[in-house]
DNA sequence: CGAAAAATCATGCTAAAGTATGAGAATATT
DNA sequence: AATATTCTCATACTTTAGCATGATTTTTCG
């Protein structure tokens, strides 16, 4: 849990805090509060102050917690930080301009017969299309299509 | 929804903590420790059972906080990096944790069949979850609910 | 020009996805 | 204790996706 080495700063501010709050509880112990009839408010604001300061050591202290694990792709890139298309890869899988459109149109969410429409060709080109993207990506759906071409940077 | 509220159990939990608590402080305070000259040690065990009880609830009731992922140092930032998930969208739109944790599987393009063997529940199952996610998200396939999802930073 | 690649389309088929409806069980909330 | 939400699963059905195969037409390019 605590496993996370904290700097020096970090170190001296807390230990600084510390100090300053054993200085008050000292300071309002001599001086003020502490009659006999009293005692119980000064523990009460002892143990307030004392709670907060474990909340705030918490805070600060705590791993994050994740509930969802996410697992780091490698994504291969070039020197270029632009994102552009990966040309390279597109070319080095043979994948043509008609089947860049489709699979641009299948990321967007198209389905088949829509995107049959709007590009003016029927469902049975669409397929074929899409099943000899699929054969290229080595993938076996569309959601997975959309996956690969995304980290590949055939697609944005 | 997954990071906000908490459950009553946990409430009654912590609220039968604070009175175990609150009744073994009465209880030494009354019936042993306290004597004048020894009131600097029942500060000090006050504040160290405080700080605990801090640490404890700080714990409990923190939100937890999503990891960041970085994947490679060339990657653009705003596209890729420091996305956290997107709680209030979630909550909006009500979708549940289990809903959660299909969505993520569709966009890692596994198959229904797949996500069913995954979380050890049925086909059926699954179907309805995603059929759920659909409606609340306003779209009508899965490619769809993975663009919206991504885009409503429902899910990475 | 002529071959290769790309784009088009069809048929028949199987698998997967998605819809509609109802309902029981488990949890959480009040 | 009663209510509400979530999760689970089933049945029946329709739609879409995907596979295999073969064929025709454009387009590209040496």
């Amino acid at each position: 849990m605590l496993q996370k080495i904290r700097n020096y700063k970090e170190t001296l501010l807390i230990g600084v805090a510390l100090a300053i709050v054993l200085f008050a509880v000292q300071f309002f112990e001599y001086k003020f509060i502490i009659t006999s009839y009293r005692i119980q408010f000064y523990i009460g604001f002892i143990a307030l102050l004392f709670t907060g300061l474990g909340i705030w050591i918490a805070q600060k202290w705590t791993v994050p917690k994740s509930e969802t694990i996410f697992i780091a792709t490698d994504i291969p890139i070039e020197k270029n930080n632009l994102l552009l298309l990966n040309y390279e890869e597109i070319n080095r899988l043979k994948i043509s301009k008609r089947e860049l459109e489709v699979i641009n149109l299948i990321a967007q969410g198209l389905s088949n017969q829509e995107i049959a429409d709007t590009l003016f060709v029927s469902l049975n080109t669409i397929k074929t299309h899409s099943s000899n993207i699929f054969e290229k990506l080595d993938v076996k759906r569309r959601t997975q299509a959309v996956e690969k071409a995304k980290q590949l940077q055939i697609i944005l």
